[in-house]
DNA sequence: ATCGCACACGTTATAGCATAACGCAATTGA
DNA sequence: TCAATTGCGTTATGCTATAACGTGTGCGAT
């Protein structure tokens, strides 16, 4: 999926998740936009919705936020699945690739003839720094 | 986390989510439960929180649901990562393990000296029944 | 031109998921 | 017996996400 030209305010959430040092909940990115006119989720989600199917941000399930991709000159769609270590203590999330994952998780699918369509990875716990 | 026996609402919920022939959400078994008592999420809530602690059901957080382990003998605990494959069209789930993913997520985790607590594997998409 | 269509947008309302805070009762172990 | 722990019930609240309706704008086809 190709990112054409972004609207307002497609391009207004982005620049707030690309500012962010973390995730951000969809109502947080609310918040951070109601000095530009946003009043409702729904502006916000709509957004967001187009975001992620330019590949342009993605979306963590298990915390229920948004980051902007850390990859934005490739294309994240175009090499397999995305991967997150997500910190619990100060948030920071790294994002990465594996084929060796992709490898075997592709390999179970077929040998189950299930047809993966999106594929979550994410690993929650404490990076370095918090660890310590 | 060994199950020590479980509580009354403990055991309803358990039921609940064995008989069910996929995941189901937490106010989806509290309407099941209604009969027999429930009357507030919490209920089922805090049942969940333990069920989970003892490894017998899992969360999917993709779906924000709830399933009954499907190795029961076993303790899923013990032997890495649980990963899942969910059709989106049936909500038939697939729940397996993979030593060699495992090996791949911990060495990359190690490398960034990330303590990971809890990790999630979610692939979404089509079984082979409803990809024909 | 103007019609029809697609798309972004704004607003209100509602649905769905999860927890805070309080109080009570039963159990347990010092 | 007393204190601590745990489970339970209830009410209220907060957070996450979408439904439904209407408006305006751009753009190609007629
Ligand atoms: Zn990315
Ligand atoms: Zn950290
Ligand atoms: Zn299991
Ligand atoms: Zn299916």
């Amino acid at each position: 999926m190709n990112a054409p030209a972004l609207t307002k305010n497609q391009a207004l959430v982005f620049e707030v998740l690309e500012k962010a040092d973390g995730p951000l909940s969809a109502y947080t990115i609310l918040d951070r936009l109601r000095d530009h006119g946003f009043r409702a989720p729904l502006q916000v989600y709509r957004a967001l919705e187009k975001l992620l199917e330019y590949g342009v941000v993605h979306r963590l399930e298990s915390i229920n936020a948004f980051v902007a991709c850390a990859h934005p000159d490739q294309n994240c769609h175009s090499h397999g699945i995305v991967a997150f270590a997500i910190c619990e203590s100060c948030g920071h999330v790294m994002e990465f690739h594996d084929h060796e994952v992709d490898h075997r998780l592709m390999d179970w699918t077929r040998g189950k003839k299930f047809k993966a369509e999106k594929t979550t990875i994410e690993i929650r716990g404490l990076c370095e720094a918090c660890a310590a």
